[in-house]
DNA sequence: AACCGCTTTCGTG
DNA sequence: TTACGCACGAAAGCGGTT
């Protein structure tokens, strides 16, 4: 009897490129870059021949470009990506619940389906058998006893890789991929541990819970005591707590004009409650984030006694925001407006404290923003 | 002591 | 030789209030 947990992390390989080779078949064996070459660009995903001239997710695409001119840049077509990860969902949801994590990316609860679906690695193969013929792109697939486990089991063999951690031999396999590849401890956390001489996990697993957590911190010391015994953190169950919505642009040059950038957070205002009218929520919180042209970056929130029904009050909030902290002349490279604190519902906590005209003004986003949604340009250039 | 608000830092894809 | 996006969540540290 096999009653022990099993889990599938699956991860399209190299995704956005892959569709695009996909799409047209004289790029396939090429380095595909998803990314426009030119400043303030980096690169999105990037095919595994384009790797090999060490380009990366995330680097400036001059640079890409630099390391590889024969690349094949290509703007990226996020509709048609969605496209092919909601028939890779349709055929994964076919075995299971889809957690989906990302576009690319997500893991299953397989314990138990050997008599209905076969062995685990067997069906893995399988999947991945379909995935390549009935969408056309390949993906890694990794099984473990857990979805931290897994999630790095899949990315050992990328690409098109298979990777089972047998039940018992977690620690052994985070061993063998050391720190580095832990999920959750990022370049920062790494270089602390270095510093420490903590170079390895055995090294980690050598300090009591508590030695580590008075060097890392409480929530990282435990997270990495867990995390080095091949024993889940509890990477993804993690509760939907109170989210967030925002949105930030980088300006092809710095801006020192106010009028721009009150015109371009009236925008965001209007995007953000559209957004949170779509998605049923209401937000206490409204904050700006700021990055001044030598990459200086601050953000700054408030949490308005009267609440926020409107993008009226939004706009209003964000110019006073940008005030406090910025004055004519200095040059912005980026700006960016979010909600948070967000909870569901179309009233706000206190509803004594709006003003009729609030009221009002929210009922006409509405109107304004479901006319939209049917084709209606009622704003011009958004 | 518990809670809330604000800001920064870190990490993920 | 440089080049540096966007959206989201979690947590720490601090100061203030109940």
């Amino acid at each position: 009897m096999n009653s022990h947990p099993v889990f599938f992390h699956f991860d399209l390989d190299a995704f956005f490129a892959s569709v695009e080779q996909h799409e047209d078949l004289s790029l396939v064996g090429k380095p595909v870059i998803i990314g426009k070459v030119g400043p303030r660009m980096v690169v999105s995903t990037c095919s595994y021949e384009a790797r090999k001239y060490g380009v990366h997710s995330a680097m400036p695409t001059l640079q890409a470009y630099k390391l590889c001119p024969n690349g094949i840049f290509l703007e990226g077509n996020y509709r048609l990506y969605s496209s092919y990860s909601r028939r890779v969902m349709g055929i994964l949801s076919e075995y299971g619940d889809v957690n989906q994590v990302s576009i690319d990316e997500g893991w299953m609860d397989m314990s138990g389906t050997t008599l209905l679906f076969g062995k685990p690695k067997e069906l893995a193969l399988k999947i991945k058998e379909r995935i390549k013929n009935e969408v056309g792109v390949t993906m890694s697939i990794g099984i473990a006893s857990s979805p931290f486990i897994a999630k790095m089991a899949s990315d050992y063999n990328k690409p098109d890789g298979l990777c089972m951690v047998s039940p018992g031999k977690e620690q052994m396999f985070i061993d063998a991929i050391g720190l580095k590849k832990i999920w959750g401890l990022g370049d920062s956390g790494y270089k602390t541990l270095i510093s420490k001489g903590l170079n390895t996990p055995h090294a980690i697993r050598d300090l009591p819970l508590e030695k580590l957590q008075s060097t890392v911190g409480s929530s990282y010391g435990s997270f990495l005591y867990n995390a080095v015994r091949g024993i889940d953190p509890g990477t993804y169950q993690k509760e939907a707590k109170s989210h967030s919505i925002s949105t930030e642009t980088t300006f092809l040059e710095d801006i020192t004009s106010s009028d721009t950038l009150k015109q371009v957070l009236l925008s965001m205002s209007w995007e953000l409650m559209y957004r949170s009218l779509d998605e049923g929520i209401m937000a206490k919180t409204i904050g700006l984030k700021l990055r001044w042209g030598d990459f200086r970056t601050i953000t700054v929130q408030t949490t308005p006694q009267d609440g926020i029904m409107n993008s009226n009050q939004i706009y209003e909030n964000a110019v006073k925001l940008l005030m406090s902290r910025w004055s004519e002349g200095q040059g912005i490279r980026l700006i960016g407006l979010g909600l948070y604190q967000t909870y569901s519902g179309d009233t706000p906590l206190q509803d004594s404290l709006f003003s009729e005209d609030d009221h009002k003004k929210r009922e006409m986003d509405k109107v304004v923003h479901s006319l939209e949604k049917k084709g209606l340009k009622i704003r011009k250039g958004v």
